[in-house]
DNA sequence: ATCGCATATCACCGGTCGGTGACATTTGGC
DNA sequence: GCCAAATGTCACCGACCGGTGATATGCGAT
């Protein structure tokens, strides 16, 4: 009988907890990625990860325990790999064009932050929330240590820009792993990125800029 | 039996193909705008239309089709329901201005617009680019008949501007009424959108502007 | 009046979903 | 060696999904 192994091929069946709920997280992680919160089912989770979904509900209490799980080694596995801050920036307005690019890079190379974005646009929930609240509080942190003590200038409602700023960067790149173009605008190679990283910079250097 | 006359109180019975067509239409649109395009299914349409689901498959070939006739309606209705275009603008920053102010206005009291458009970010497809086609396409022709023959100034990338612009109009719509909140920033109000509004004209003073 | 046909409704199919109970297998303490 | 607990697997359930055939029902032309 050729299948006689099928007990043993299927690779490390061995009775670790602690590597299956990684392993389970991996899978969840993958699949969110790929193919956004519609296919993250138990099912689809569970094939994925070559076990059975019984095991998700009794590690995790179900779906939404792995997620929230999934948040939590997010926000470390994101920590680690935002680069380190450099030189402070010489102005505000410096710091902000440099923090929009810096946001553009990061977000436009992570699917997972990109479906984890529109996830919360498309099906709101506490459990997204909490996810997202990961997300955004890995970024604001880096943002933070970037920015030193440089402050706004007086006269410019900085909360309300840096926010019209955020927003638009990640509608664009939300955008562009989409449906490639927005606006008429081509959102598909570097170039195309580089034009935008341009506008954006002219526009903070003129609300934020010294004059 | 007390039941004895749901025969009858399903109302207009009435075998009238037209009316059955806009009634299924206007189902799908309430149950998108309400739910999603995630609750917009066969079996959810039809049952919120009071008929039966195999109307949809004879009358529009699939659900897709009554997508589709449901886009080609909207691009009527929403034509009809823009405001009209008042006294022309005096220069190229006042007409974004307007238009920003305009857009903001629309998106954020039209819940299926705000449906559509984390659809196509969510799943997209070539029917739900056709959707978001015929959304793009009224407000276009509305934005371009506000413009009149006023051109933006030289020495600004306008093209990635304006869709910096609106990219962020879109997406702190779609935030406001996914999370109410955006970057700290409360969205719930007038007064908070006032709050943006100012932020967004003083922003297109400054890049438009005559300086 | 009747016949034909478009209109509307019902019943049913296969498939997938989330969820749960029962069973098999390995590990670790005794 | 043995037993209990932890780990992993399988089978099954009810509910819902999209899709389709068969059947009732009413309108309009003749």
């Amino acid at each position: 009988m050729p299948d006689s192994d099928n007990k043993t091929v299927s690779a490390p069946r061995t009775k670790d907890r602690d590597g299956t709920e990684a392993l389970l997280i991996s899978a969840a992680t993958a699949v969110l990625a790929e193919t956004g919160f519609q296919g993250l089912g138990i099912n689809t989770v569970a094939r994925r990860a070559g076990c059975d979904k019984q095991l998700i509900y009794r590690y995790f209490g179900g779906l939404d325990g792995l997620i929230e799980a999934l948040g939590t080694r997010l926000s470390t596995d994101l920590a680690d790999a935002l680069p380190p801050v450099g030189e402070p920036a010489a102005s505000y307005a410096d710091l902000m064009q440099r923090l929009a690019s810096g946001l553009i890079a990061v977000l436009r190379c992570d699917a997972l932050l990109q479906r984890i974005i529109v996830w919360e646009l498309a099906a709101p929930s506490p459990l997204v929330a909490k996810l997202n609240a990961a997300r955004s509080r890995a970024l604001t942190t880096w943002m933070a240590a970037q920015r030193g003590d440089l402050a706004p200038p007086t006269g410019v409602d900085a909360p309300a820009m840096n926010a019209i700023i955020i927003a638009a960067v990640q509608h664009l790149v939300v955008s562009a792993q989409a449906k490639g173009v927005f606006a008429g605008l081509a959102l598909e190679s570097d170039a195309d990125w580089d034009r935008l990283e341009t506008a954006i910079g002219h526009m903070i250097q003129l609300v934020y800029g010294s004059r």
